[in-house]
RNA sequence: CGGAGCGUGGCGCAGUCCGGUAGCGCACUGCAAUGGGGUUGCAGGGGUCGCAGGUUCAAAUCCUGUCGCUCCGACCA
C-alpha cells in the first residue's frame, strides 16, 4: 500500500484513485509510508528505523546499530534499573566478554547430572520426549585464533555470565560476613541465532543486564526472588506496561535452575514477548562450581544462587505496546526528548516568538524536563510528523497568538490537547507529562486485558484424540484451570499450537476445574504463541 | 541447520526475458517566497548496478563461483 501512494503521479486521476479507495483513512500515515499496527510485522521494523532507534544496514543479521537516540531511550531505562539495584544493595561489576573453553566443563558436568537425576528420579508420565539439555553449545561464537596462532584453550563470547562469574565467586566467598553476594552488570552478549532477528526482540548481540546472588540458604535466595519480582513491578510502572508473570513450566526452565519466574508482555499481535527471567538455582550451581562458605558453626556450606536477568527486549515491548499509527510513543520516564517547543514563525514577529521559545526552553530544562527547541526551517505540519513518529511526548506550540495570550500550546502525543500560562508553563507541563503517563499505561493495561481469554473446554472425540469445543483465535493469549502432568500439557500444546507460558505467580481467587483431568485447583497456565 | 526469494544513489523501486549512453519517486544541497498539520517555484549534487572470475567489439543484463540479506520449517532470552 505504501508504494502505491509514494507513486502516485501528477495529472494520473487512475492512480490517485486507486490509492484512497484501498486506503481511505491511512492516507496521511502512507504519506510516511508507515504501514499501519494491525499489520504488526511490517509496522514494527519500519518504525524502529524511522523513529532513529537503529539502523538495521550493518551487514550482519541480527546486530543493528543504536543511533542515538535510540541509545539515548535504552540508557534511559537501564538508568531506572541501576537505580534499583542500588536501592537493593547490588555492586556494579563487569567481567570479561571471552571465556575459555575449559570452564564449560563444570558446567557441563552439572547439566548432565541434573539430566541424569531428572531421568532416574521422575515416573515417565511426567517426561517430555523432546526433553534434552544441550546448553549453549550450538549457539555461541567462538574466539580459535589470535594473531596468526590457533589457541590452545578456544575462548567463546559470553551468551550469559554463570561460568564468567561463578569461577570468581568461590574467591570472593569466604565466610557467612561475606553475604548475601548481590552483583550485577549491564554487558553486551552474544548469541549466534539461526532464527529469524528483529530489533530489540531477537538479536544476535543482546544489550543485557544480569544480576547474580549468593545467599546462605535456600530461604534467603528466595526472598532476592521476591526483591527481584517488585524491582520488576517498579520497573513496569514506570514503563507503563502490564506484565504476566508465571512461573515456567520444568521442561523450559534454564539448566540448573531449581525454578523459574518469568516475565512476559502480550505483543499487539497476541504473541507473548519474554521481557524478563528470575530463576531460583538452589545450591546446584554452587556445587558444581564449588561455591562455599563457612556458617556461624565452622561448617563449610554451599550457597544458594539466584539470577535475575532483562534486556533491551525491554525497548522493544515498549514501543509495541505503547505504539500506535502515527510511531512510537515514549513513556516520559524514558523519552529521550520529554518535549518538544514547535515555534510557529511568521515573517513579522518571528525574532520575538523565537526568543519566547528559546527562553521557555531553557526554563524547562532547568526544571528537569528534557526538552528540544525545534527551529528547522521547514514548516509547522512537517516537524509534527516527524516528532510524532519519535514518540515524543509532549509538543509544546509557541506562535504569535499563545504571545498574546501569554500562553503556551501543548499537544500530547496521544491526541490530548491544553494549555497553560507562560508563567507556570514548568508545572503546566510536569503535571501533563504525569497525567500522560497514566493515560497510556490505563490503555496498555486494558489491552492486555482484552487480549487474554479463558481456553475453550476440550473434549475426547470418537478417534480419541483430545480437541477443543470451539477454534483457538489467532491474536490471543488463553489462560485455564489446569493441574495435569506435563504429557498432559504437551497434548495441550500439540492440539492447540500454542505454548505453555508456565502458572501464573497469581492464582485464581476460587478452586476451578482442571481443564484435563477435571481435578479441582487454583492452578492458573497461560498459553501464547511465544516470540 | 534444511527449502524459496532478493542484492541497481540514503530509502522504495523500474530496467535483466531480448547485451548497446543507468532511470523514476521520496530524501538531500542552494536561492526565493511561504509559515497554527506533510507549501511552492527555480537551480543542483550523488550510483565501480553486492563481490570475484568468465563469455563478448560491448555486460546491471548471459555463465560460474562467492558473500550478504529477507521469508518459511527444526533449537532459544
Amino acid at each position: 500500500m505504501a508504494e502505491l501512494t509514494l507513486k502516485i503521479e501528477k495529472n494520473n486521476p487512475l492512480t490517485t484513485t486507486l490509492t484512497y479507495e484501498i486506503m481511505p483513512d491511512e492516507h496521511k500515515a502512507a504519506k510516511r509510508g508507515i504501514p499501519p499496527k494491525t499489520d504488526f510485522n511490517a509496522w514494527y521494523p519500519f518504525i524502529v528505523e524511522a523513529a532513529e532507534l537503529v539502523d538495521k544496514r550493518y551487514p550482519i543479521k541480527g546486530m543493528d546499530v543504536w543511533m542515538p537516540y535510540g541509545w539515548k531511550a535504552m540508557r534511559l531505562i537501564d538508568g531506572i534499573t541501576h537505580s534499583e539495584m542500588e536501592r537493593t544493595g547490588h555492586g556494579e561489576v563487569r567481567f570479561p566478554l571471552l571465556i575459555p573453553y575449559n570452564l564449560l566443563d563444570k558446567e557441563n558436568a552439572l547439566v548432565s547430572k541434573l539430566k541424569a537425576a531428572r531421568d532416574a528420579g521422575v515416573d515417565p508420565s511426567e517426561m517430555r520426549m523432546d526433553e534434552v539439555a544441550e546448553g549453549f553449545s550450538k549457539e555461541v561464537y567462538w574466539v580459535k585464533n589470535a594473531g596468526e596462532n590457533e589457541l590452545d584453550v578456544p575462548m567463546f563470547l559470553r551468551p550469559t555470565s554463570e561460568t564468567a562469574m561463578y569461577t570468581l565467586f568461590p574467591l570472593w566467598i569466604r565466610s557467612h560476613a561475606d553475604l548475601p553476594l548481590k552483583t550485577y552488570q549491564v554487558v553486551n552478549t552474544f548469541r549466534y541465532e539461526t532464527k529469524q532477528t528483529r530489533s530489540f526482540i531477537r538479536v544476535r548481540e543482546i544489550h543485557f543486564f544480569e544480576a547474580h546472588t549468593a545467599h546462605v540458604d535456600e530461604d534467603d535466595a528466595t526472598k532476592q526472588i521476591e526483591e527481584d519480582l517488585q524491582i520488576v513491578d517498579n520497573l513496569m510502572k514506570e514503563l507503563g506496561l502490564t506484565v504476566i508473570k508465571t512461573r515456567r513450566p520444568v521442561w523450559d526452565t534454564f539448566p540448573g535452575a531449581w525454578y523459574t519466574i518469568a516475565i512476559d508482555v502480550i505483543m499487539p499481535d497476541g504473541r507473548a514477548l519474554q521481557i524478563a527471567s528470575c530463576h531460583h538455582y538452589r545450591d546446584q550451581w554452587a556445587q558444581a562450581f564449588d561455591v562455599k562458605y563457612e556458617d556461624i558453626d565452622g561448617e563449610q556450606k554451599y550457597v544458594h544462587q539466584t539470577t535475575y536477568g532483562m534486556s533491551e527486549r525491554l525497548m522493544g515491548a515498549v514501543i509495541g505496546i505503547h505504539g500506535d499509527g502515527k510511531g512510537v510513543v515514549f513513556p516520559p520516564h524514558v523519552a529521550p526528548t520529554q518535549a518538544v517547543i514547535v515555534p510557529i514563525l511568521t515573517k513579522d514577529r518571528k525574532n520575538e516568538v523565537m526568543e519566547i521559545s528559546a527562553e521557555i526552553k531553557d526554563r524547562l530544562w532547568k526544571a528537569g524536563i528534557r526538552t528540544e527547541l525545534d527551529d528547522r526551517d521547514i514548516r509547522p505540519g512537517q516537524k509534527y510528523y516527524d516528532w510524532e513518529i519519535k514518540g515524543v511526548p509532549l509538543r509544546i506550540e509557541i506562535g504569535p497568538r499563545d504571545l498574546d495570550n501569554e500562553s503556551v500550546m501543548l499537544v500530547y502525543r496521544d491526541g490530548m490537547k491544553d494549555s497553560t500560562v507562560i508563567k507556570e508553563v514548568e508545572s503546566g507541563v510536569k503535571n501533563g507529562l504525569d497525567e500522560f503517563a497514566s493515560r497510556i499505561s490505563k490503555t496498555a493495561r486494558e489491552g492486555h486485558e482484552k487480549t487474554i481469554k479463558p481456553l475453550p473446554k476440550l473434549k475426547k472425540k470418537d478417534d480419541g484424540d483430545w480437541g477443543f469445543t470451539e477454534v483457538i483465535e489467532e491474536g490471543f493469549v488463553y489462560e485455564m484451570a489446569f493441574d495435569g502432568n506435563d504429557a498432559e500439557a504437551q497434548v495441550i500444546e500439540d492440539i492447540s499450537g500454542l505454548s505453555f507460558l508456565g502458572e501464573a505467580v497469581k492464582e485464581y481467587q476460587t478452586e476451578k476445574e482442571c481443564i484435563m483431568t477435571g481435578k479441582s485447583t487454583k492452578k492458573k497456565v497461560y498459553l501464547a504463541k511465544t516470540y
